[in-house]
DNA sequence: CTCCGAGATGTTGACGTAAACATCTGCGAG
DNA sequence: CTCGCAGATGTTTACGTCAACATCTCGGAG
């Protein structure tokens, strides 16, 4: 009987001994350097084959200091974009022979926003990407670790760090100006919470348009991006005749707006007219079909991390990247009534 | 002037040095050992927060053996009940100190699901948990590493693995009867794709209580989960009278029937009575607001790392895990017509 | 007063890899 | 025919931590 091979994996040790070559030659054909004889590479290819040796990832970090890892860390994924924004993440990453480690911070205390960050300082990563709410970032006093880049999604644009964001100006003018263009007095708008700069930009530019064109600001509705606050706002909105038009700060509270103006009786888009923002993968199938602005999550994760593979290779500081956005025109908006 | 420190990081070494200890007596200190008198501890870890030192993850894995990281592999985030998975997981496995990282596997083809499992063999994880169509996972002829453990959502009983899953039959049969309960003649079927286990549970429950009834079993429509392929199958439906109560195999499906009974006329419930499965987030703002299946993505999610950690650490294997689900009415829902 | 044990602390080496440096081979120029 | 160089391959060592073992100190029992 032979008797069992221990059950630890092979190492770059027992596949230079197999294949009768050294360790080094071994790492190299491992690396996939071409300083090697194609005899003595194959040689030592079948010897991985048959021991099933695949390379240790600690101790090769520990050698290079190099985790090839990237830490993300974010609120939640129950939110349309962020899972958008994480799976771009990850494609991205995963395209550039980097793997994503998730750092989910459960509350949204100041307190566990801290922690993840001193959690995170003991972390594997060789770069930083943050996909949360700036003002709790820039509440929470931990530095980041002076050496490890960092991108972050959703902040304003500052000196020190790169900047890449969608367009949210763009988007909430297209979407304000549709709404007038349609004949519509003014332009209600159902804010985001404004702890994100998203929800800040899109506000800040309804707001500019309506004053562009000279038309009445009215108050904002706040809400913190979930269907039910945009159902909050839309019940006292579909109460009220002289509101026609509306600019929700995501789709989901433009779902809000839609049911509550629902169950009002109140017609859209004959009635009332409303406007999302993102273009969820749903918005083509509510009732009616959301006219919406489009952002692409996609782009904004791919280049955060081109950008931070970038600082993580030192290259200079690259431009900013503003990621276009788009009005997707579709049943929920209509000419004013009485018009 | 004082010469910069180098820009490495701080190790048990340089915080020994700083404290007058032995490494040793650090790493004690580092991992919370009670052995170390008070005073030294204290002074030690004045060094530590003096020189910002942190245990080098990659040393400590090179050593130990365990990376205190687990391997999540899944094709896509953007379905609600993938994004909520995912976010369980990561929540249950930072409560247990663990961290997840993220194996994107962007294309539903055979290699690259292969591709993905020998990146997998490489990475630094201590086990797995899979959220992936089981039949893509079968064809796929990798062989997991058998020291490995795995768990696999989505999976059907099998004798070696534990088992973790949503009670799939008992919502198909409660959403079923509900519908036979209101006095609809029998309930059409919009199945989710046959390549998943979850899919194949729903029809083959929603065929067995209509059987258990007498009730005439139609050709279910076939759909892939999203709201397009529920939206194609409500054309059908909305054109045919006869067609009275429709259980679809998930809430985006479900939206997509609605549409298409919006666009058809088709009056909701009055005409056609909906139940969905999942209760996502938006499905209560639906218009109709949606009947549907709530099932606790989190329970199972909670579960299957609980399950994991339970095979790293060589516990026996423990029971299997059915997670209840619960049938939630709204407003999609109504007695038979003409009834 | 001596010895012993318990608890605190120090020393050594190994984990698997890759960088730096060393050696070896063969071939062509002079 | 010798020398030197280029390319292939081997040897040594360090990365930071932790387990195992060694040593040291101090107090109490005999």
């Amino acid at each position: 009987m032979i008797t069992e091979p221990s059950a630890r994996k092979a190492s770059a040790a027992d596949v230079a001994r197999a294949a009768g070559v050294s360790m080094q030659t071994v790492s190299r054909v491992a690396r996939g350097l071409d300083n090697v004889q194609p005899a003595t590479a194959t040689r030592v290819r079948e010897a991985m084959a048959e021991l099933g040796y695949s390379p240790n990832r600690a101790a090769r970090a520990l050698r290079s200091g190099r985790f090839h890892t990237i830490g993300v860390i974010m609120f939640t994924l129950s939110s349309y974009g962020n899972a958008k924004f994480l799976e771009a993440i990850a494609e991205a990453a995963s395209d550039a022979g980097y793997t994503i480690t998730l750092l989910p911070v459960s509350h949204r205390t100041q307190g566990d926003v801290t922690g993840a960050f001193a959690r995170l300082s003991e972390q594997a990563v060789d770069g930083i990407v943050i996909v949360i709410e700036a003002d709790l970032l820039s509440e929470s006093n931990v530095e980041l670790p002076a050496d490890l880049p960092v991108v972050i999604i959703d902040s304003s644009r500052q000196s020190e760090r790169p900047f890449i964001d969608t367009d949210q100006a763009l988007g909430a003018r297209l979407a304000t100006e549709h709404l007038l263009d349609l004949g519509h007095e003014t332009v209600w708008h159902v804010a985001g919470p404004s702890g994100y700069y998203a929800a800040r930009r899109r506000e800040a530019a309804w707001r500019e348009t309506l004053e562009a064109h000279g038309r009445v600001v009215p108050e904002p509705f706040r809400g913190d991006w979930s269907t039910e606050s945009g159902y909050a706002a839309g019940r006292e909105i579909a109460r009220r005749a002289d509101i026609t038009a509306v600019f929700a700060g995501n789709d989901g509270m433009a779902l809000g707006v839609l049911r509550a103006a629902h169950e009002a009786g109140r017609a859209v888009p004959a009635s009332l007219s409303v406007v999302g923002f993102d273009d969820m993968t749903e918005a083509e199938s509510f009732w009616p079909p959301l006219t919406t602005i489009r952002q692409s999550f996609d782009s904004v994760g791919r280049s955060a991390i081109a950008l931070l593979l970038g600082e993580i290779a030192h290259a200079p500081r690259p431009e900013d990247v503003i990621v276009p956005t788009e009005l997707v025109v579709r049943g929920s908006t209509a000419e004013a009534p009485g018009r």
